[in-house]
DNA sequence: TTCATATCGGACAATAATATCCGATATGAT
DNA sequence: ATCATATCGGATATTATTGTCCGATATGAA
């Protein structure tokens, strides 16, 4: 469903909207100890959140990144995703026609259509707030 | 959403379904042709679906694959996703947590579920032919 | 100033998915 | 029997994704 840098990022944003606020930033090694994911291959995608600003970056002795727990409802997992793995997921035929559309349908379309916008819909209405929320319960760091 | 093994796997089983039957059989180079596919790939991929009895061959001179148009209406989606894809598609979790769980979920477990349950029931109640019913105004091969 | 600890960013490596090649075998038609 | 045309199946090549390495730069603290 997503790729795997896709699933790093949103660990990684969740595990910074826990750890992370204007005075406590977390290292690119406390990021990736914590979601049980390669350092470096995680320095990227941090690179590329902060980037497209989810994500707040302060260089030198005692930086790391951090996210402002103000935005923390603002950050929808549409925008996450959107960034790493672009719109494919919703966009790309199912059966991979390159002109796939409403007017000339894949023998998919209308079978697919329902689920993709339910997908969609879920990413765009889900913050990171709303992730969070339910801790108490989940699962959210390697285990 | 699909791999692209599953892709040709799909467009060959829905082109054999059209094209062929008992006494119609179609060469991999017709299949892999008509789907725009690469031969030897699709050729694999077919030798699959044969090995599970959602298609037949025969070979040498003459022979080819084929589907009994009587078996159109028991072939599922789901099964041809699942000798290709396996189930992953369901069962792995979305933010690959390796012990994701109703009883321990990750933070987009529950979102998640009701998309996963819609696409499985949708693969399970389609049958291909479901799909080539709707023909007339749909794409098929390549175009 | 020097040092330790960060991010930054380019080059490279490993793995998995996709694609190709080629010889072997099967079989109906001539 | 021979031939043309199939599938079969193993080995190899290519490409995209995932993962690693290392030097450069930034910056707060001693």
């Amino acid at each position: 469903m997503f790729s795997k840098s896709c699933e790093y990022a949103i660990k990684a944003v969740v595990y910074l909207a826990i750890n992370s606020d204007n005075d406590t930033k977390r290292s690119i090694g406390d990021i990736a100890n914590a979601i049980d994911s390669p350092i470096a291959f995680t320095a990227k995608i941090l690179q590329k959140l902060s980037a497209n600003e989810i994500v707040k970056s302060a260089k030198g002795n005692a930086g790391g990144y951090y996210i402002l727990p103000s935005n923390l409802s603002k950050i929808h997992l549409s925008k996450i995703v959107d960034i790493i793995d672009g719109d494919a997921i919703y966009t790309n035929c199912a059966l991979g026609f390159k002109n796939c559309s409403e007017i000339k349908p894949c023998p998919l379309h209308e079978q697919i259509k329902k689920i993709r916008t339910d997908l969609r819909n879920m990413l765009t209405k889900t913050t990171i707030n709303d992730l969070i929320n339910a801790k108490e319960k989940n699962i959210i760091f390697k285990n």
